[in-house]
DNA sequence: CAGCATCCGGAAGGATACTG
DNA sequence: CAGTATCCTTCCGGATGCTG
């Protein structure tokens, strides 16, 4: 392997999660496994390409699993794996420091959600955390 | 302002520091002040034009300040802001876990540091942590 | 449904020279 | 020393069409 050389540690963890889209994914699959189509769905404007792309290099660099399902038609779900779940705790950070901001910028946050995140079934933690902010604030 | 539209929230945290050299700038801040020719130094695979690129959106962004001394040869510090500084934790976890995962892919992690990193007089908190990581693994 | 191959435009980013 | 301006190359990533 070629050894790469980093003048701090942190240009490490980017080179695993600092693709466009990679942050985006994981955070998605920080509240549980999904199929390809769920993750296009929570991210409409990803293109196939690169969702296929960012999820190939998570998984050779160990951070999520490929569960292949063989049946017609096919199902392909993708999960953290055991070593990516150690990633959890940043995550979560950067999505909360990202609410605190978007709160910041724009006072009410609903106003920069998407409506098809605000009316999606399956990922509905966002939303819940959100709600249970909001009392907090009222 | 022209609202941006986010479907999940940790969107609005990458583009904030998302670029390419901004967690790497940003890391180098939560060690203290920094001056352009440190931050050159310390980074040396970075470009002039790069360098003050990305320093200029994260002072638009608020995360960081700059500090401009009015005397010749010119003399120009940049440092956290207070906002920037709930930046913090989330960077230092960003470095440990570069850290870690250094060990894991090449077990020495001395192996993979450029000479210049462990050489530099200005910045020795990262030398300070590896040695400290050293004991504990011995 | 999940994924691959191909083409292609435009933005990102490097190199260089110049200014106060 | 710090920063700007210009040119120029690279390659990221979008669009489209096809396969099992």
């Amino acid at each position: 392997m070629g050894k790469k050389l980093y003048n701090i540690s942190v240009e490490a963890t980017l080179e695993v999660i600092g693709g466009k889209w990679k942050c985006v994914i994981l955070c998605h699959l920080t509240h549980g496994k999904k199929r390809t189509s769920d993750l296009k769905r929570l991210m409409p404007r990803i293109t196939q390409k690169m969702l296929t792309q960012q999820l190939r290099e998570l998984e050779d660099d160990g951070i999520v699993k490929r569960i292949v399902y063989n049946q017609v038609p096919p199902k392909v779900e993708y999960e953290l794996s055991d070593y990516g779940s150690s990633l959890t705790p940043i995550l979560d950070s950067l999505c909360m420091w990202g609410e605190t901001h978007i709160i910041k910028e724009y006072g009410d946050k609903f106003a920069v959600l998407e409506e098809n995140v605000l009316n999606r079934r399956d990922d509905e933690v966002l939303v819940d955390e959100l709600m249970e902010k909001e009392v907090e604030m009222t």
